[in-house]
DNA sequence: ATGTCGGCCTGTCGCCGACAA
DNA sequence: TTGTCGGCGACAGGCCGACAT
């Protein structure tokens, strides 16, 4: 009776996301720092995701932490994979335990780099036409990407046909009848794919993606467009109170050295805001930078996969010198090449650029192992 | 080409919503305090809604905050009435200022006792049956409920029938058909209904309304049956941090008296947590109770209208004697006379139950004027 | 008085190749 | 190679009174 057709089985609460297809959703720059490895946790950049998930800019109205720095090196605990229900949109939950002094001591091993976030080799990703969203037809499949990742068809059949199954992020199984026919010949999805759309309420524009994993499974995941004006409110908590909630809960933990639960939605969030230690040491003190000086920087392209625009630094400072003096967060002001350059935020931190020396970098057997912990006691500006 | 249909029309943003129609979706008990007059805000009460709308206990983790006693003294400047864009569910927002001693020792006026919750005159609420959601047909009314606020059908026609336009709580506007037909002859939304079923994702159980008021205007509404699970964990922020947010909040706001801004949400919340002080300072200071005494209780029944149910009082004693000592918030422990009594709560507080004393109460013309304002200092249960 | 059903009509869904970009 | 369209068949949506509760 329901308008929402259901799908064939609903996966048991609180299972384990698949991590290829959660990856392969939250895009190719995304990548979650190690569990037991230790990461740098920046309030400031987790002020912002909550900014931009409630729609609301941050009051002055918010009372100060004296005692909550910048940035809070953490032990990362546990990082569990989700995905909203309603939206399936992807987001992970981590658990952080600030570290005391001691600890901070000790030296890090070089795994905690942490490893890049290796994308699914068999998948492709395509942004849906007005053709594949109306009632009138089904989904025409690229065939590149249909001779790749579907399982091939039977040729004598006339037409060649087969029936899909596809599990999405909650482990639901869709049924799609893919079939090779028309002049010219082309994949198309038929029955099945209209309940999908339908269920997953998939507009133009939005994205589907497909992954025949080791397991000859097929995995379906989705990728909405960035709808402005998509977030609302919510009716739980003052956007006020959720600013001041994760300020304090951050405060209160840093303060008794015990662990906390911070939420992070790759395509909702700004930046990341959890990063390695390792590559935040490597970036704040084992790189040199200064204005006038050329960079590049990875950015995702409309196709799911990267790029690469270069950029000028125009200046260094702290973005918010009252709240957060003395932060690296978005530190570096820069100018892009490209014109288009109005969609690239005007401030970037330093880990996410990669400066072009003028001497080349020769690669070494170890270039990112670093001889000695680095120095105790927090990181601050003036150290460079 | 959107599964669901756009309504006629769309309110503009931050438009006012309709009183009438918010407080019947709300339900006959929930009454809002007057702006401008001084109420009572109970920490752990909102503690309680936000932990029935994230579905999570509330954890050991939460610090301390010394600071915040377990009711605080509010100015309310500020009520707004809001329904979510998605779900339609009602809640109020409210900017309130803790009191400093100065201003607890002004007396208050009768008229801060509050306004009752008049519920409209001519509306009805009928629960949906399966026929009315099944896309087989349309919406059987009630007769008497046509009759009494629908606009009357002319007659002579042959089936009677007309359009209904009727506006919902967002200002949209949806149109039916209302036909007087089959034998025996009787009330049906047809056209237009099922549109609105589908887009309010209505199903068997939950209850629409509509009134007729002083405006000639027809609006509509609807109130979802109390599904259990219904609410998912927000992907924003914890829940922990969620509640570290607004004791943190409160607290600040106390310590500075400084204004704040709460979310009420009259049908998740189990119980109100913002009171007018008048009716506290009654139910608290001009009330006599003791283990054993009787006592009625409004509820509100299933047709949405109210009944009292009886019970006698078996304990009073802090619902949180570790966190909030002194608290009077759900301090009376009851017994329930009826064998359902299984879904009324064990615990409430001394201003939802009307104690019945065995000398009968004489109307007197003005019952609920204090002599003089109450003691200053911080209300504790010692002083009974 | 009103919930559910069978009958029946009709509008939309959805599968097909044509055609063009 | 693939997005959109006209054609058209099938089926669910939806209006009707019958019938039972």
């Amino acid at each position: 009776i329901s308008p929402i057709p259901h799908p064939i089985s609903f996966a048991e609460e609180h299972k384990c996301l698949n991590s290829e297809l959660w990856h392969a959703c939250a895009g190719p720059l995304v990548s979650l720092p190690a569990v037991g490895s230790r990461v740098v946790y920046f309030p400031q950049g987790h002020s912002e995701q909550v900014a931009a998930s409630t729609n609301k800019e941050i009051e002055s109205q918010i009372p100060n932490y004296p005692n909550l720095p910048p940035q809070l090196i953490c032990q990362l605990h546990n990082v569990t994979m989700h995905a909203d229900a309603e939206t399936d949109e992807v987001y992970a939950q981590m658990t952080l335990q600030p570290l005391n002094p001691q600890e901070l001591k000790d030296p890090y091993l070089p795994a905690e780099l942490g490893t890049a976030n290796k994308q699914p080799t068999n998948y492709f990703c395509k942004t849906l036409t007005a053709s594949d969203t109306s009632t009138h037809g089904g989904f025409s499949v690229p065939r590149r990407a249909a001779e790749k990742v579907f399982p091939p068809l039977d040729f004598t059949m006339q037409p060649p046909a087969q029936e899909l199954f596809a599990k999405d992020l909650h482990g639901n199984e869709w049924k799609f009848r893919h079939i090779f026919r028309g002049q010219p010949k082309r994949h198309l999805l038929t029955t099945g794919w209209s309940v999908f759309v339908s269920a997953k309420r998939l507009v133009a524009g939005d994205s589907v993606l497909f992954i025949w994993n080791d397991n000859n499974q097929l995995l379906l995941g989705i990728r909405r467009a960035t709808r402005p004006q998509t977030v609302m409110p919510s009716s739980v908590l003052s956007s006020d109170s959720m600013h001041i909630g994760l300020l304090a809960a951050a405060a209160h933990a840093a303060s008794t050295n015990s662990r906390f639960t911070i939420f992070y939605n790759p395509r909702a969030s700004p930046c990341e805001f959890v990063i390695p230690l390792a590559k935040y040491v490597k970036a704040v003190y084992h790189t040199r930078i200064s204005v006038g000086m050329r960079f590049r920087m990875l950015f995702e392209t409309e196709e799911s996969s990267v790029r690469r625009y270069m950029g000028t630094i125009t200046g260094i400072s702290d973005l918010d010198a009252v709240r957060w003096p003395n932060s690296h967060w978005r530190s570096v002001k820069v100018g892009w090449d490209e014109s288009t350059a109005g969609e690239r935020q005007p401030r970037v931190s330093l880990w996410e650029i990669e400066p072009l020396t003028t001497f080349p970098m020769y690669p070494t057997p170890f270039p990112l192992r670093l001889k000695r912990p680095w120095p105790t006691g927090l990181p601050s500006l003036h150290g460079r």
